[in-house]
DNA sequence: ATAGGGTTAG
């Protein structure tokens, strides 16, 4: 093997944005059979290639590095960065200073940029002051790179003083970067009207900063304010990129909004841009969250290449529309084409299971994924399966494995239980798992309206009130309800009770026509759950004004006959709205389709797609 | 010869 063919190698190394480990191990393996093993030059190469690979073993980067008696500043750079980019960051640090501990080491600008990013991966805020000191003292400080990275770091460690002193000590070293890394970090830290003020006073901006500032949004729950951005950005003729569609896509699922959803589909396709797994499975997500499932399942088949997600999505997807034997047979599928399942796929099928009210496979998937898969499960797992046995009445076995649990169980978990406990008539069960639950997280306002609700049940009046009143004194943190329904091409928010809309006159005569509907068509409303010493007719009206009748009554108004309604909600969908919708979409021969916090219903002719089981 | 910032599924 000569020289030239080596140099050759790393040449292309060199170009490679991502040369394979095989490859540069192979090439090690050369370089050792043509007697270059410890070489400077060669060296400082292979750590040069592997810190450009995507997978860096550390402990190998290590082994080359110390095959070589003088190791070049280069090579130890090179280290680093590896380093920083392995799974074992803080190696960075302790390398760096045994590296001090040589009188001949002279750090440069490339070791410090290298070691913040190690710091700022394992957020190593003490280790990062040390290394400063240094900077200062060698003179590097009013480096651009160096300053961003550490700007970045502070970030990443919570200290947003320091980060921001840092941007404004020295206004004449910032760059574009600075800029975007004082965004980013800023939507970290929650601060969204900095964001805005960042984005809104940078000189220039290039399409991270757009990037930023969308997924800034999406990270503080403005998802409505980052599709408004999405759209500024296409309006000024930028192309997006994989991260911004991902994204965005992801805010169009969340809310459900089919038509922005669709739009922003036709416009990867108008711009050429390159159509990725990711964007793929960002648009199959979007379809199956936003109610067209078959849409999804038609684009998924048609991926030419699929990754675990893209299977997740899919099988997540199938499972919120209550098709739990199809999403079953799909992961049976992933199995047989030799994939191995994450802890999300799981959560999908028990998902499906608990949704079909399929015990038996839920529990088979359970040991499955513990056993087999060797995958601990999150308390995510545990609601699903809590939630599959309690509704299929087994309210003692799931109070038996949330026992059994090794951490803390989520008072969620214990909430799943008292709602069964009501379904299934355990009034006593339910009134301990109340009263323990309250105990657990006393700040839930739904806590005390579940047990308020069981007292109800056995005609507990007095508890009833009481446990109401306590909502009041103890400062309860009350998660609102709305609804959201998009028509032509306009979002519509509704509140319970809501009379902010344009429309509001007319909303509340729908209302009344529709109540007036559904009571003729036989529908009774189930009047226990509220306040027993409200007048009749008030109790009436409280269950009248959920935003989901609301929404459902401007549906009706405004969306064209023959036209399904699309209904999003974030909290699920009351008992006695979803018997009101069934009727509804029997008396006006409509077809309606919510998604609640949990699950797609999609009623039509007097029936819902859950079959009740919800 | 070596540098930085943004991303998805529960």
């Amino acid at each position: 093997m000569s020289i030239a063919i080596l140099k050759t190698i790393f040449h292309y190394f060199s170009l490679t944005a991502n040369p394979s480990l095989h490859q540069i191990k192979q090439t090690h393996a050369r370089l050792i059979t043509a007697g270059y093993d410890g070489d400077t030059h060669f060296t400082g190469q292979l750590l040069a290639a592997l810190a450009q690979s995507q997978s860096t073993p550390f402990r190998y980067s290590l082994s080359i590095l110390n095959s070589t008696q003088n190791p070049s500043l280069f090579a130890i750079n090179n280290l680093i960065r590896c380093c920083a980019k392995s799974e074992s960051p803080h190696e960075a640090f302790s390398l760096y200073s045994s590296m001090c501990k040589k009188p001949q080491f002279r750090p440069n600008n490339y070791t410090f940029s290298f070691l913040f990013q190690a710091c700022s991966k394992f957020t190593g805020l003490t280790e990062g002051n040390q290394i400063q000191t240094h900077v200062i003292k060698l003179g590097f400080f009013d480096n651009v790179y160096i300053r961003n990275a550490l700007i970045h770091l502070y970030f990443t460690s919570h200290d947003t003083k320091c980060a921001k002193d840092l941007f404004d000590e020295c206004p004449s070293s910032r760059d574009l970067v600075t800029w975007n890394v004082m965004i980013a970090g800023y939507a970290k830290a929650g601060k969204i009207n900095d964001v805005e003020k960042v984005f809104d006073e940078m000189p220039e901006r290039d399409v991270i900063s757009w990037s930023s500032l969308i997924t800034g949004y999406m990270q503080n729950g403005y998802l409505e304010q980052a599709l408004d951005s999405f759209k500024r950005m296409i309006d000024l003729q930028l192309s997006p990129n994989e991260a911004i569609l991902v994204t965005v896509l992801s805010a169009c699922a969340q809310l459900g909004l089919i038509e922005n959803g669709r739009q922003i589909h036709s416009t990867i396709n108008s711009l050429n841009c390159q159509m990725t797994v990711h964007i793929q499975t960002s648009l199959v997500d979007m379809y199956a969250k936003c109610g067209y499932i078959n849409k999804a399942r038609d684009l998924f088949n048609e991926m030419p290449i699929k990754d675990l997600s893209s299977w997740n999505v899919m099988i997540c997807g199938l499972a919120i529309h209550g098709l739990a034997m199809e999403a079953i047979e799909l992961f049976e599928k992933l199995l047989i084409k030799g994939l191995n399942p994450d802890n999300v796929t799981f959560i999908g099928v028990l998902n499906a299971c608990s949704r079909a009210g399929l015990v038996n496979k839920g529990r088979h998937y359970f040991k499955l994924m513990t056993e087999k898969y060797k995958i601990t499960p999150e308390m995510e797992h545990y609601g699903c399966m809590v939630d599959l046995l309690s509704r299929a009445g087994l309210v003692l076995d799931a109070i038996e494995l949330v026992e059994k649990m090794s951490t803390p169980p989520d008072p969620v978990l214990w909430v799943t239980i008292l709602g069964a406990c009501r379904t299934h008539g355990l009034i006593q069960l339910g009134e301990e798992t109340g009263k323990k639950l309250i105990q657990l997280d006393p700040n839930h306002h739904g806590n005390y309206i579940q047990l308020s609700k069981i007292y109800a049940k056995s005609y507990k009046w007095e508890d009833v009130v009481k446990t109401r009143g306590m909502t009041n004194d103890r400062n309860c943190k009350k998660i609102p309800g709305w609804s959201l329904i998009e028509a032509h091409g306009k979002i519509h928010q509704f509140v319970a009770g809501d009379r902010k809309h344009d429309m509001s006159l007319e909303i509340y005569k729908m209302v009344d026509r529709v109540n007036i509907r559904v009571l003729e068509a036989g529908y009774s409303p189930d009047l226990l759950p509220i306040l027993h010493d409200l007048e009749e007719e008030e109790k009436v009206n409280a269950i009248k004004e959920h935003s989901e009748r609301l929404a459902i009554a401007f549906g009706l108004l405004v969306i064209e006959g023959g036209e399904c309604i699309r209904i999003v909600k974030n909290l699920r969908i009351c008992g006695d709205c979803h018997e009101m919708t069934k009727v509804v979409s029997k008396v006006f021969e409509r077809e309606i389709v919510v998604r609640d916090g949990s699950r797609f219903h999609h009623f039509k002719g007097g029936e819902c797609s859950c079959q009740d089981y919800w």
